[in-house]
DNA sequence: CATTCACAGTACCGTACGGTACGGTTCGCC
DNA sequence: GGCGAACCGTACCGTACGGTACTGTGAATG
């Protein structure tokens, strides 16, 4: 697959990838405060210099768990497939619960509370990171579905990105700051398609054609 | 004002009020991890004996910095007035504002990074303090405003808290979160009205009845 | 077999932080 | 004036962490 991967994202080893997925397996379970350059070694049986060697330091380490997972994320179907009023419709709920699922997965939420507490000191870069890594390619996904939806006249719209932004809040609200904040995730977790189809009704009444609610 | 406080939040001298003001400018600019008792009792220039009197630990510190920064922001307005399709949109428009600048402020921030950090240990109850404190609170505003409307013919919609859900989807979407990855909020701010009553006009689009787009 | 390389394991260092103890100072009260 | 409470400033302690250095080992290479 391959397909010419972003520059600044070296590939590493399938060995430092292993301790990669430790590290990521550490953080999700014990929060940032177990993320130790010592627990991490530990967990992934290797040694703090291999650590230092790979990484260069910690931010180096938090930046590489960042890439690397975001490199299993990436999703991407081509739906070349020509659109009907109740495909969208499908397509856009299996999008909205898609994002809640991600959104409310252990590693996604972990990493975002840790880009988030490293945000406020200077560089840091991580959140950038995720923002572009995470939202802008899960974001593409939902701009071509839309694109598609506004060619095939079932959508009206001005500025693509405005009208993702809308589908956007309609969908995550503020769940994705509750879970953050803590708030049972797996209690909420059921509701996931309730809340997608209802998102995507009112997505559609104020984007739709009149064609689309025919 | 007073207004019974509620039991769990004791109420804290003047000098002690002071001192949870340094101690949130200082997490204001240095973030989390500049916030130490050693910094805070500098900056406050008290020493870290009383701080560790009057606070009990860290995590006592921590969440009386919350409940002092919620009890400053307790906002509630009693618009008792009769309202039309022009003033209730309004006042929409109105609260969305608000709750853009309150999510957009420096200290709303700082405290939601503390407390998503906090997020992942045990108990910690920093994140549903918050959840209490602020959105609840606000949350209270946005819903007498619903209801109001509805009483008024002017809204339709059968659950006040999906509605609000909805409200709160549509004006914030992923802004909150993207401010608190550390994407420069200042460039923003300046489209929170034009934000505001694009979010509204959705909104009404939605919930408003026949006789609010007369 | 000798050499080299990559790595684990561990000991170590400097520092920073949470929390405690203590001397000195101010202020109210009898 | 004498006394005690509150409190500041600072020194101190234990610990934990980031980062480095060193030793041992197994596997490849010549």
């Amino acid at each position: 697959m391959q397909l010419a991967a972003h520059p600044h994202q070296p590939d590493y080893s399938p060995r430092q990838n292993d301790v990669l997925d430790s590290a990521l397996r550490l953080l999700v379970d014990g929060g940032e405060k177990a993320l130790t350059t010592a627990g991490v070694a530990r967990a992934a049986n290797c040694s703090k210099e291999s650590l230092y060697k790979w990484f260069g330091d910690r931010d180096g380490l938090l930046s590489a768990m960042i890439g690397f997972q975001a490199s299993k994320v990436r999703t991407f179907d081509d739906t070349a497939e020509t659109l009907t009023a109740e495909t969208l419709q499908e397509h856009l709920v299996l999008f909205a619960r898609d994002l809640l699922e991600v959104l409310a997965g252990d590693v996604s939420l972990a990493l975002n509370r840790l880009a988030i507490g490293q945000a406020s000191r200077d560089g840091s870069k991580l959140g950038s990171m995720l923002q572009e890594r995470g939202r802008r390619q899960i974001g593409k996904r939902a701009g071509a579905l839309l694109e598609a939806g506004r060619d095939a006249g079932l959508l009206v719209f001005g500025d693509r990105d405005d009208a993702y932004d809308t589908l956007y809040g309609l969908i995550v609200s503020d769940l994705h700051l509750r879970m953050l904040l803590g708030e049972d995730s797996g209690r909420m977790v059921k509701d996931f398609g309730r809340r997608a189809e209802k998102a995507v009704s009112a997505f559609l009444r104020l984007y739709g054609s009149e064609k689309s609610s025919a």
